[in-house]
DNA sequence: GTCACTGTACCGAATGTTCGGTATATTAAT
DNA sequence: ATTAATATACCGAACATTCGGTACAGTGAC
């Protein structure tokens, strides 16, 4: 292969940054051209199909970082339960950047997404839920228990984000997070057990 | 005034509805005028400044009815706190089609919104927040506490929004009130007393 | 007739996309 | 090692379309 003056890697990532913040119908090719340094007519070869492949490239670029950094720890790890779980959360905040940043779940999910990539988006969810649920139940939670928690955990993640850009509070991602980790694998059943601080 | 064709408010509901589901950039103008019946340039007479009074007006006509469906009932009614957190819960439901459709909140804070707007959902959000610690503490809550559950419960049904638009599980956002429905206003400080179901 | 309103026709600017062409690197043959 | 040929990476300029917005001529109720 020819010496791409843009590495893949680096390319996904401005690119993602762009979607991220504005969404499929904000991020236009002249802000898209001008935040990655390649020309309209460069993107297009990259991208043959456009702005289409763009997010196509990002969604699978930011759900390969999902499944190495988030899933793979969680489920891979021979740590303890908690601590797999806290050291998740640090990840958490900061892929988000302490909920400065949003969500491709969310943002790109909004209006009228092409087919392929709510599929795509919808498994990293679910990708995403399964670990959690097998995370609880490692950590003694009954089955739907561990279910129902993974699933608030998720919409806490989400609703958090949305809620600290509305307000533009610095801190309300990160406070839910910290009330994630106290309370995500208590076990309700059993005695309450020190959890890691 | 003469006599309009399409009424100020069922207009306002009709312009919702696109900026609800499309956001800010995915409403156009040709959508606009499809879906509320006039065309172009008479959508330019009720709007002078255009898109953006048409936003201006479709948030002031949802936090209207924030107000006087969601607040007001919540704080001047004398009814019982859980009665009214009921209420409130079942509007809510009605409001968002049981989480089949999404919160102006989110959709239109994301991307580069104008600051007016951005002002005027941020304090709709507090008012709702205000309304809910003001019910928390007249059922017995912390102060604390209550504004804790009450940022909690908008969180909730933020990312509740969110994750039932990325699943297509129908039940997600009611499941999810239903949850708050049953705990919002429990308190943990005095002997657990019966909810109203 | 007046005046609030609506429809037709139009505008410049920006959108996503395509195309012709150049520069550089890689390969193959000599 | 020198060539010639090919493939890759990139760019400038134009493409057709759609965008938000405007000008102006009806239209109908009073």
């Amino acid at each position: 292969m020819a010496l791409q003056t843009i590495e893949d890697h680096s390319l996904a990532e401005s690119l993602f940054e762009v979607f991220r913040s504005r969404g499929y119908e904000g991020a236009t090719l002249s802000i898209l051209s001008e935040v990655t340094g390649l020309k309209k007519s460069s993107l297009y070869h990259r991208f043959p199909a456009g702005k289409d492949d763009m997010v196509k490239a990002v969604v699978l670029h930011v759900s390969s970082q999902l499944h190495t950094q988030i899933i793979e720890p969680l489920i891979n790890s021979k740590e303890q339960p908690e601590k797999k779980f806290s050291k998740m959360i640090a990840t958490v905040n900061m892929f988000y950047s302490d909920g400065r940043k949003n969500c491709l779940l969310n943002i790109l999910n909004l209006g009228e997404p092409k087919a392929e990539i709510k599929e795509l988006l919808n498994k990293d969810y679910t990708d995403w839920l399964v670990a959690l649920c097998t995370l609880g139940e490692e950590a003694g939670l009954d089955k739907k228990v561990a279910k129902e928690r993974a699933e608030r955990f998720l919409i806490i993640v989400q609703g958090a984000l949305v809620i600290q850009r509305l307000t533009n509070n610095k801190s309300t991602f990160k406070k839910n997070m910290k009330y994630e980790e106290k309370s995500f694998l208590n076990n309700p059943h059993i005695k309450k057990r020190a959890i890691a601080n």
